[in-house]
DNA sequence: CGTATTGGGTAGTGGCACTATCTATGTTAG
DNA sequence: CTAACATAGATAGTGCCACTACCCAATACG
C-alpha cells in the first residue's frame, strides 16, 4: 500500500508517518522507484504500536524510539525486554551505576526480597530517587510497607508472565512483552485509584 | 524569608518560583512592601511538594495546579481526594460521562467486583482505553487476568490507606494520602518492571 | 498527456516550562 | 544619606518537542 492508505487505515496524518519515518520509528517501505515506496501490514501494525506508546502510555519519541530498538536487538531474550522502558539504556551499559540517593534502600530491599536484577536496571534508580523525594517531604514508605508492596509487585509480575505464550515466535513474544509491560502501565494505577476510592468509600461509612 | 532565600533553600531559581506564583502553584507570600514579600515555610514545603509531583511524578504545571487544588478544596473529605489524579476533573462535574470505547467493560468489571466509585472518575475512561488501545493491538487482557489485576490494585489500596494516620490533621491527612498516592506511582511501576525481571530470570533458568 | 500523488527535504507552528530583562521601588552597609 | 544591592511584577525571549505545511522533482494513472 501506498503511503496515504497507511494514513487512511491508521489514521496517523502522511506528514506524521514521514516524521516517524525520519526519526526510525518506523521501518522505511520498501521503495519501487524513486518517489514511490510500498508499505505493509507490518507497517501499519507497527505504526499503531507507536501511536500506543506515545498516545495512551505518553511515551516521548526518542523512549519509543529506544524501547522498539531493545525489543528488536533482545527478542530472543525475553526476559532482558521486560526491564526495557522509560529511560532504559542499552543492555550492554556496562558503566559503573551512578550512586544514586536511597540506592543503599533499595539495594537492601531486592537483597531481602532475593530478587536477581541487573545492576543497571533503572527502575532501580527510579524506586530510589521516589523513596528519597518522599522522605524529604517527610512521608517516609516504612519498611514493612515497602515490602508489603514488593510482594504485590511480584504476583503482578507472575500475571504478566502467565499471559505470555510461550509457544509464540520469539519477536512476537517480545513485543507482547513490550506491549503487557509498558501500556499496561496506565491501567494498572487506574485500577489502584479506583481501588484507593472503593476501600476509602468502604472504611468511611 | 525572602525570594533570594527560598531559592537557595530549595534549589529552586527565584525566576521559576516567580513563574509558579503567576501560574497560582505557590501561594503568594505575604507583602510587606510595593516591592517586598516574605515567604516561610509553608512555602518552602509547597515548594518542594510541586517539584517532586513535577519532577518526580511528571505530571504538567496545570495538571498539578489542579491537583493541590482539588486537595485544598476537599481536604475533609479524604476519600475524593484519592481518586483526583492526573487529568482529573473537579469533583463537582455533573456533565454525562462521555461514552468512551471499553467503558462497558469498565463499568462491568467495577459492578462485579463490588466496588463503590463515582461515575466520573476519569480513571474509569483511562482503563478503559488503555484495554481497548491492547485490544485493537491483539493483545487483549482476559477477564481472568483483569479480575486478577483488580484483586492486586485493592490489595495495594488497603495497603496504602493503612498507612494513613486517622489522628492527622485533615488538611495534612490530604497532603499526605496525594503524596502517597500519586508521588508514589513510579516506585510502584519501577517494582513492578524489577519483579518482572526476577520473575523472568527464575522461570528461565 | 495532463492531473494527482508521492518521497524526500526544509522550514514553520504551537505548546510548554522555564529564563532573562526591565523598571520602579526597597533595603542596607558605610 | 547615599550608593550598591535586592525585590515584585510585568513582558519578552529561549530551547525543546511533536508535529505540520510547503516545495520540488519524479512517477502513476485515467
Amino acid at each position: 500500500m501506498r503511503i496515504s492508505e497507511l494514513s487512511r487505515r491508521s489514521g496517523v496524518p502522511t506528514a506524521t508517518i514521514k516524521y516517524y519515518l525520519r526519526e526510525g520509528l518506523l521501518q522505511p517501505g520498501r521503495a519501487t522507484a524513486a518517489t514511490q515506496a510500498d508499505y505493509d501490514e507490518t507497517h501499519l501494525r507497527r505504526l499503531r504500536l507507536v501511536r500506543a506508546l506515545i498516545g495512551v502510555r505518553g511515551l516521548s519519541v526518542s523512549a519509543t524510539k529506544e524501547v522498539l530498538g531493545a525489543v528488536a536487538a533482545h527478542a530472543g531474550e525475553r526476559h532482558q525486554v521486560l526491564g526495557l522502558v522509560l529511560g532504559a539504556r542499552p543492555v550492554d551499559d556496562d558503566t559503573e551505576p551512578t550512586p544514586v540517593p536511597g540506592g543503599a534502600e533499595v539495594d537492601a530491599l531486592i537483597g531481602e526480597l532475593g530478587w536477581q536484577v541487573s545492576e543497571h536496571a533503572p527502575s532501580r534508580a527510579v524506586l530510589g530517587e521516589t523513596l528519597e523525594t518522599l522522605r524529604s517531604l517527610g512521608e517516609e514508605i516504612s519498611h514493612d510497607a515497602l515490602l508489603g508492596y514488593a510482594a504485590l509487585a511480584e504476583r503482578t509480575a507472575v500475571l504478566d508472565l502467565d499471559q505470555l505464550d510461550p509457544h509464540a515466535d520469539p519477536v512476537d513474544q517480545a513485543e507482547s512483552a513490550l506491549l503487557r509491560t509498558v501500556l499496561l502501565e496506565p491501567a494498572l494505577l487506574a485500577l489502584r485509584r479506583l481501588a484507593q476510592e472503593h476501600e476509602s468509600a468502604r472504611r468511611n461509612t
